[in-house]
DNA sequence: ACCCAGGGTCATA
DNA sequence: TATGACCATGGG
């Protein structure tokens, strides 16, 4: 693949989905803690059933480490039941809280390097690369590029990068053809996902899609 | 009734 | 290192 070539169709997909979609507003919360919490529910999870949740987290009370910290595991997985597997999730906020605050949370946590945030990050049990870098973009607004399973079957679909791509190669592929700007990023991710929500459900021959209709339908 | 969703861990070979 | 089972609710 001529990178010279890959760079121009990466930011063209990109230019694309953004004329066609329009602003987007990711990642909606109300405030840093509450994107570290939306990032480990939404795993394997759609959205609106992470909002049920974190707003139910709210009316708990709940939704800082601390509160989060100090209550029962049965009181705080009744609180996110809406977002699935509530018992693995209960136990994976417990340890994103544990980090953070043992690492003196967002101000302190700030003065890293995205290197050591991205290592220290995935050491947290819960937090694999998808949801570490959901976290190091929206949260801590550093240029790293997510990569769910909608970036990689939509552009491995649109012959720019390989299908079984492991995820830190299709990482840097973004990476290295786009200016390191987490705005853009961030904007980039919520577009492929908005995307794949909105237009191509399920049909191959979806005529709406904006991109040669290849995007999202399932193989 | 089925399929899927803004993944990750753990056990097996 | 590479698959597969498992986690579980809610909407289409």
């Amino acid at each position: 693949m001529p990178k010279q070539i890959l760079q121009v169709d990466i930011q063209k997909v990109y230019l694309e989905l953004r004329m066609q979609q329009g602003e987007l507003g990711w990642w909606p919360a109300e405030s840093v803690f509450e994107i570290l919490v939306g990032a480990v529910l939404t795993q394997n999870t759609a959205w609106t059933n992470v909002e049920k949740a974190i707003q139910s987290l709210k009316e708990g009370g709940l939704l800082s480490p601390q509160a989060i910290l100090g209550c029962e595991n049965e009181i705080l997985a009744n609180r996110i039941r809406s977002s699935g597997y509530f018992n693995v999730k209960a136990k994976r906020l417990r340890a994103v809280c544990e980090w953070y605050v043992l690492n003196g949370e967002f101000e302190a946590i700030s003065q890293w390097s995205t290197d050591l945030l991205r290592e220290s990050l995935l050491q947290v049990h819960g937090v694999g690369p998808e949801t570490a870098d959901d976290i190091i973009l929206y949260a801590f607004k550093r240029p790293v590029f997510v990569v769910d399973a909608y970036t990689r079957r939509m552009f491995s679909r649109l012959g720019l990068t390989q299908a079984k791509q492991d995820y830190e190669s299709l990482r840097a592929v973004f990476e290295n053809n786009l200016e390191p700007d987490a705005q853009l990023f961030g904007d980039y991710h919520a577009h492929i996902v908005e995307h794949a929500k909105n237009i191509c459900k399920v049909k191959p021959s979806c005529t709406e899609c904006v991109l040669n209709r290849l995007c999202c339908y399932k193989a």
